[in-house]
DNA sequence: GTCTATACGACGATAGAC
DNA sequence: GTCTATCGTCGTATAGAC
């Protein structure tokens, strides 16, 4: 692989684990088995630029992972369940969770910029866009499968934030079992 | 108020809003008007032990505010909606949160050392039992209000942040919409 | 109890050799 | 395209005067 590619992979993964602020170029490099002279090369503007890539490349890696999930189940729900599914075997084999998350980078919210910003609400729409299109194939209403992606898409990254709090794959085991309920039609 | 108590109010305003490597020492005394001296008099183990410190404020803020807030309504229903009301005023009043949350310090987990993470983890499990305990007494069995519980925990973390992300109010006033869903017992 | 002065390492970033 | 060397700033922390 590209030196460029290889960055930006082990980047996005120290962002999602310990925050922007979190993680300092020289942990990077260190990972990369790279320089500074070579990062800069890519990266002329430096760790921002860097950041914004790396949101980028998490942004076709949840978008491909979550459409190719919801394109081999039939219902919105047996979909959702597959993908915490994935998530828990993830966490219980790794003791983390790469993917599908980016609230480390949110999290330090008062010190982002605009554009940063912008990209991770853009990524958040993305997520619940995906969810709401297969309720509504479901049969859901606009409004209800707006309201019903929303829910889960903040149930699942608060989920995850539980899991790694308390080191144990549980919360999110948990609401998968609750996502039939939360996705059952009023009456 | 006493210096101590002061540096204590700051700082844990500033890790809530930009987490702990977000937030340098020198901002700290600067919104406090002190100096390192004063600081490191106080907090002769420096940053970490303000840290805890602030942790434990937290947790007596969020337990009584949470606890005074139920404690005025019958059900769990209305309590939690009557909480995330008032989330969703502050944050249109003062465009961030500042109680009720802690993400922006547990999203860092990786850099973070057991008794921090100790500390968060308790945290949330006291914010779940108070709304376990009024489930309860609404008549949930005890698996389903520990169920609903980290549910309604979850996704108002959840939707915080994405408050927090998208500068609207919206996502936690339709999760608000959606309690009474999430709460309605299975049939 | 609060101040000033200072140590020293880590940070992001740049310049220039190869 | 990758390296080494170096800069200036900011980080946390300490010592000692008042």
């Amino acid at each position: 692989m590209d030196t460029k590619s290889l960055i930006i992979e082990q980047a996005t993964a120290l962002f999602q684990q310990k925050g922007y602020k979190g993680v300092g170029l020289t942990e990077i490099l260190k990972v990369c088995g790279i320089t500074k002279g070579s990062l800069y090369h890519h990266f002329p503007n430096g760790k921002e630029e860097l950041l914004m890539a790396c949101l980028q490349s998490m942004e076709e890696a949840i978008t491909t992972d979550t459409e190719d999930i919801f394109s081999r189940y039939q219902t919105a729900q047996e979909a959702t369940q597959a993908l915490i599914e994935k998530l828990v075997t993830d966490f219980e084999r790794e003791g983390t969770i790469t993917g599908y998350t980016f609230s480390s980078i949110v999290s330090e919210i008062a010190s982002l910029n605009d554009p940063v910003l912008y990209a991770c609400s853009s990524l958040y729409t993305k997520i619940e866009e995906i969810y709401s299109k297969k309720l509504v194939a479901d049969g859901f209403s606009a409004e209800a499968a707006h309201s019903s992606a929303l829910l889960l898409t903040a149930s699942i990254e608060g989920g995850i934030m539980l899991c790694l709090t308390k080191k144990s794959s549980e919360p999110l085991k948990t609401i998968s079992q609750m996502i039939p309920k939360i996705l059952k039609e009023f009456s």
